[in-house]
RNA sequence: GCCGCAUUCGUCUAGCUGGCCUAGGACACCGCCCUCUCAAGGCGGAGAUCGGGGGUUCGAAUCCCCCAUGCGGUACCA
């Protein structure tokens, strides 16, 4: 617990797409170094050359510059302790790796994979504890030349006593320990020259001089062999903080990367690509994110972006895993998308018809902003509100348009009565539209909603739409006028 | 198996320096109001004996112990 200054980090592998959780992860991580005017490292942790995927990098920085997470050095930009990608970072792990091997730290292993198999497959038959034996700690020069002439590459093992325990202070949970025997002689630097995971936290944690970790809680079984490397080193420790797990809504395991439905036939995003391809606003996935683990009050839960900042309390996260509701986010999404200004709102709108191939413009999108504001959750739920003003020909069923207490012929009467009612309406606007029906239906003895009604599914081919003068507006007159009479026709015959 | 972490309404949670908790808020759900349908909004309702069992105490969701369950780890993956 020192006051050097704040330095955090978020460092995914490049293995896939940016999930909410690692996004939760680095919006903690950011909104601590803001809060305390410090930096927001992103270190690109590719070690592993196996399960390198080429797009997640891409990727991951999109996702992040989406949430409006930018970091204050990393990839693209630099830094003073770059650089930010460990594949870059070689010569260091290799340096580290020699360091430790001579102060007896650590040692070269020269086990294949054969061995090392064979070796798990006998400790688990007789129920032993698993893990590397160290067969390799103690070999002598004889024995290592021989293996080196052989031409096996070895790989550099940390040297863990047999005795005694380990602990490692938590910020959240305490002081965790465990015994010694729990912890196997780990691999810090695998043959193919590459660190594995721990070398490469510990080493690149220490020279970027990191000063926080907050990670994800599957990361607490390796904190004590973390720990460890640190004591081998001689450094200290960042204060850590191990970040509670994201579970499925069902509250049953992991939110998995894995394609899953929601109860509402909708495809389950969990990927911020998808959260934001399927119409979530970047502020309201943060405001949301932010929530799952931590709170406030108990009772506040909208929080702008600066609150966010300076509100966040690292120390009020939560120890307990949470599931992901869906549910809670769309209330929230909507709720931001009522607060979006219109031109905002619409431009938005805009984009997202246009993707969908509906020939809509800048006018039509801020007409429609008023009429579907509060009926939309994400910003593609306004196709359906709106698809039918495009539409050539609409299909629905004409018994639709008799209302209650009303019957073929009544309805006919009524439509005919408001297409020359609208046909005469201008301008065409929704206060005139309104005036008009309004007088025709009293002057028809019909209740609004009957008139209303009929009109509305005979012009959008729905019985539920948004409100419908200004609808009418939105179709504009002459496609009215032409469904009024199309309607009409329908019921005749 | 072993090790670790967790456990309050269906879900997210407040509470955790013990009494103000007959457990508060939010989502979802139900009802009423508003209303041209649907929303949004307003009001109200239902919903947890705080995983179970032992303690400590005048008093425990809050402190201690045991058990159960869930999750995670147990790799030359992160």
């Amino acid at each position: 617990m020192t006051d050097r200054p704040v330095r955090v980090r978020f460092a995914p592998s490049p293995t896939g797409y940016l999930h909410v959780g690692g996004a939760r992860t680095a919006l903690y991580n950011w909104l601590f170094a803001r809060q305390h005017g410090g930096a927001f490292v992103l270190r690109i942790e590719d070690t592993d050359r196996t399960r390198y995927v080429p797009d997640a990098l891409t990727d991951l920085l999109d996702g992040l510059r989406w949430l409006g997470l930018c970091w204050d050095e990393g990839p693209e930009i630099g830094g003073p302790y770059g650089p930010y990608h460990q594949s870059d970072r070689l010569e260091l792990y290799h340096q580290a790796a020699e360091d430790l091997i001579a102060k007896g730290a650590a040692y070269r292993c020269y086990c294949g994979p054969e061995r090392l198999a064979q070796l798990r497959e006998q400790q688990r038959a007789s129920k032993q504890r698993e893990g590397y034996d160290g067969h390799c700690r103690h070999l002598t020069s004889q024995q290592i030349a021989d293996y080196e002439a052989q031409g096996i590459r070895p790989v550099v093992r940390l040297a863990v006593p047999d005795e005694g325990e380990t602990t490692f202070h938590d910020l959240l949970r305490g002081d965790i320990t465990v015994d010694n025997r729990q912890l196997t002689d780990l691999v810090l630097l695998k043959s193919d020259g590459f660190p594995t995971y721990s070398l490469g936290v510990v080493v690149d944690d220490h020279h970027m001089q990191i000063s926080h970790i907050m990670r994800g809680e599957e990361w607490i079984s390796t904190a004590p062999a973390l720990q460890r490397i640190y004591d081998a080193f001689g450094w200290e420790s960042p204060i850590q903080a191990h970040l509670p797990t994201i579970l499925d809504p069902s509250g049953e395991g992991k939110l998995s990367k894995r394609k899953k439905k929601l109860a509402d036939g909708r495809e389950m995003p969990t990927f911020v690509r998808e959260f934001r391809q399927a119409g979530y606003l970047p502020e309201a996935l943060v405001n949301f994110l932010a929530l799952v683990g931590w709170s406030y009050d108990g009772q506040t839960e909208f929080f702008r972006r600066d609150e966010l900042i300076d509100l966040f309390d690292l120390t009020r996260v939560s120890t307990s895993a949470g599931a992901f509701s869906y549910e809670k986010l769309d209330h929230m999404n909507a709720a931001y998308i009522r607060q979006l200004g219109t031109n905002d709102l619409a431009g938005r709108l805009l984009q997202v018809l246009r993707r969908e191939g509906y020939p809509a413009d800048l006018g039509f999108a801020l007409k429609a902003v008023p009429l579907v504001r509060e009926r939309i959750k994400t910003l593609p739920d306004v196709i359906p509100l709106v698809d039918y003003c495009f539409a050539d020909r609409l299909q629905y069923e004409p018994e639709l348009l008799v209302q209650k207490k009303m019957d073929a012929e009544s309805t006919m009467v009524a439509l005919h009565k408001a297409a020359n009612c609208l046909r005469a309406v201008s301008p065409f606007e929704e206060a005139s539209i309104e005036a008009a029906l309004r007088a025709l239906a009293e002057g028809l003895d019909l209740k609004l909603g009957q008139l209303l009604g009929a009109i509305r599914v005979a012009c959008t081919g729905k019985s539920v739409t948004p409100p419908l003068f200004g609808t009418l507006e939105l179709i504009g007159q002459q496609k009215v006028i032409a469904r009024l009479e199309r309607a009409i026709a329908l019921l005749a015959g």
